[in-house]
DNA sequence: GCCGTTTTCGGCCCGACTGTTTTCAGTCG
């Protein structure tokens, strides 16, 4: 049975592969809007009767039985009768940043394109430029948009395959029985992007069950390394060792090669584990997190972040904004998870689109955030503002009302086009903004599906120690944006990272898993956290006074 | 295709930017 996201994906494909076909675009605003609302959903659709279908927003009855028909086929007539007229390389080209259906439409037809390959190879021949309505700039952007495109392909966040991964590991202990079986390289290191999942068996033998009961289809077999796919196409290597072995080619192959070289030689001898490994070497416990880059520069503290550390809920978004659920319910759940406070932070008005607060909406908020506390004796919200950082580095409101506030995330949404100079400067103007607590998301990267503008790291993270300014380690998996690398840098100049799940729902506030996971990358400890504090605490580290 | 009625069809979300233009279309958030 489909779920509501997946039933709202339909209608988000048929409304882009519609503008490609030129339909009504009334018609595919409506499926937009279907979109929209069904995956705002809680209850799930397929629990609905006719009449409470009916009854939702933005639903009649073409669009009724358009879910209905989901609901019992799977699938919808009407998406592939136009996928059918339509080459799989065109609708590729929708997910391609800044290539719209009316420019695809131009390609598809003036240039006879049909996939993206070709079509980077058209910008490589200089051919793009040539037609109406490109140019060079065009082509150039574009050019690079599809190399990213390219270099993400058949990459995975790892919050997408950590699931698969254990389910793996779990289906191959139960058939080797008795041997030791774990995760190794880039999973093991909890990357924040994978192209591959990497097993260690402690056994010279390849079980026949792997491939007999379908867990696996093996691609390839050579001295102990074994190339494979999982069903859903998921490339899989196994390590076979002897298990007298196990826990030296463990150590080997969970770290990278600069890693490896810097901290030497795997010693020869027997181990039980890996700390007498390190013992060894005559150097600390790294955690395999932190087993590959620079990170053998810094220290491998024992207090690294966990995330049972983290106390409060920062950066949170409700219905006001562009949220799923109410302001309450956002605290009652941050709450019933354990966490001690939440900081709620919808969009400022700038952020039409995500149906930003305008100051009586905002102002509206702060007192139903003040009633609200007023209920709980052992749990606290606190007022703050998701404030976009204006084309010219300004927040979205006049100081009197920043000034009413707990506090203020500053982050950038819109005109993401900049060069480094322009992108540092917008940001600093912002972070010398007195009301500013937290940088929110410094670069605005998607993982793999948007760069980022670029930014110099260290002159940002030098403002911040100036003003006092906080740096959010956003904690959705798409985006674990600062990035971990520059963790180090931020506690050199002591300045506090902010784990924040940018929660649009309820289940969004678990995302903090993912951030503490890049964050333990990067090195951070418990006291370098900012919200791993109490309430008290965290308003103290934030008050520039 | 949905909605909301002055119940049976007309209206339907904005603003900025960018690159391409010669006054604007396409895209994004």
């Amino acid at each position: 049975m489909m779920s509501n996201k997946e039933i709202a994906n339909v209608f988000k494909n048929l409304a882009a592969i519609m503008e490609l076909h030129n339909e009504n675009t009334f018609k595919i605003r409506s499926y937009s809007n279907a979109y929209v609302n069904l995956r705002k959903l809680d209850t799930p659709l397929a629990e609905m009767d006719e009449s409470a279908l009916n009854q939702l927003p933005g639903v009649g009855k073409a669009i009724r039985e358009k879910i209905q028909e989901l609901l019992s086929t799977g699938s919808l007539a009407t998406y592939e009768k136009y996928a059918q007229v339509t080459p799989l390389g065109i609708i590729d080209m929708l997910s391609i940043k800044g290539l719209g259906p009316k420019k695809i439409k131009v390609i598809w037809e003036e240039l006879e394109i049909e996939t993206v390959g070709e079509l980077l190879h058209a910008c490589y021949e200089n051919r793009l430029s040539k037609v109406k309505g490109f140019g060079q700039k065009s082509q150039e952007d574009i050019k690079l948009k599809i190399e990213y495109y390219f270099q993400s392909q058949d990459k995975f966040h790892y919050a997408t395959l950590l699931p698969i991964a254990e389910q793996l590991l779990d289906e191959l202990r139960n058939i080797y029985v008795g041997t030791s079986v774990e995760l190794t390289g880039a999973i093991r290191r909890k990357c924040n992007t994978l192209d591959r999942i990497e097993v260690i068996v402690g056994d010279l033998e390849l079980a026949e069950e792997v491939y007999n009961e379908g867990l696996l289809e093996i691609l390839s077999e050579d001295e102990g390394t074994v190339e494979a796919k999982t069903e859903n196409g998921i490339l899989v290597i196994l390590y076979l060792v002897d298990e007298v072995d196990f826990v030296p080619s463990w150590f080997y192959l969970t770290a990278t090669e600069d890693f490896r070289t810097k901290v030497g030689d795997v010693p020869s001898g027997e181990f039980e584990n890996e700390a007498e490994i390190f013992a060894k070497l005559e150097l600390p416990y790294y955690i395999p997190e932190m087993r590959e880059g620079e990170m053998y520069k810094h220290p491998a503290h024992a207090d690294l972040i966990e995330s049972n550390d983290i106390l409060g809920v920062i950066h949170a978004h409700t219905t006001y904004s562009d949220g799923m659920h109410t302001l309450k319910q956002m605290a009652d759940a941050a709450r019933e998870k354990g966490y001690q406070y939440i900081g709620i932070t919808d969009h400022s008005q700038t952020a039409f689109y995500a149906n930003g607060l305008k100051p009586d909406r905002l102002w509206q908020q702060i007192e139903e955030i003040d009633a609200l506390n007023k209920t709980y004796s052992d749990f606290i919200i606190l007022k703050g503002i998701e404030s976009d950082i204006l084309n010219d580095g300004r927040l979205d409101y006049e100081n009197d009302l920043l000034d009413k506030l707990d506090f203020v995330v500053a982050s950038i949404h819109a005109n993401l086009k900049m060069d480094e100079a322009k992108a540092t400067n917008r940001l600093i103007v912002a972070i010398e903004h007195p009301a500013t607590s937290i940088l929110g998301h410094p670069t605005g990267r998607l993982l793999l599906s948007r760069k980022g503008y670029p930014i110099n790291h260290k002159k940002v993270i030098d403002a911040c120690a100036a003003n006092k300014v906080c740096i959010e380690l956003n904690a959705n998996p798409h985006r674990l944006d600062i990035d971990w690398r520059w963790i180090p840098y931020c506690i050199e100049k002591g300045v506090k990272i902010s784990v924040n799940p940018d929660a649009h729902s309820i289940n969004g506030i678990d995302d903090i898993i993912y951030g503490t996971v890049s964050a333990r990358k990067g090195g951070l400890t418990k006291s370098d956290c900012l919200n791993a504090r109490p309430v008290d605490e965290f308003l103290k580290s934030i008050s520039k006074s």
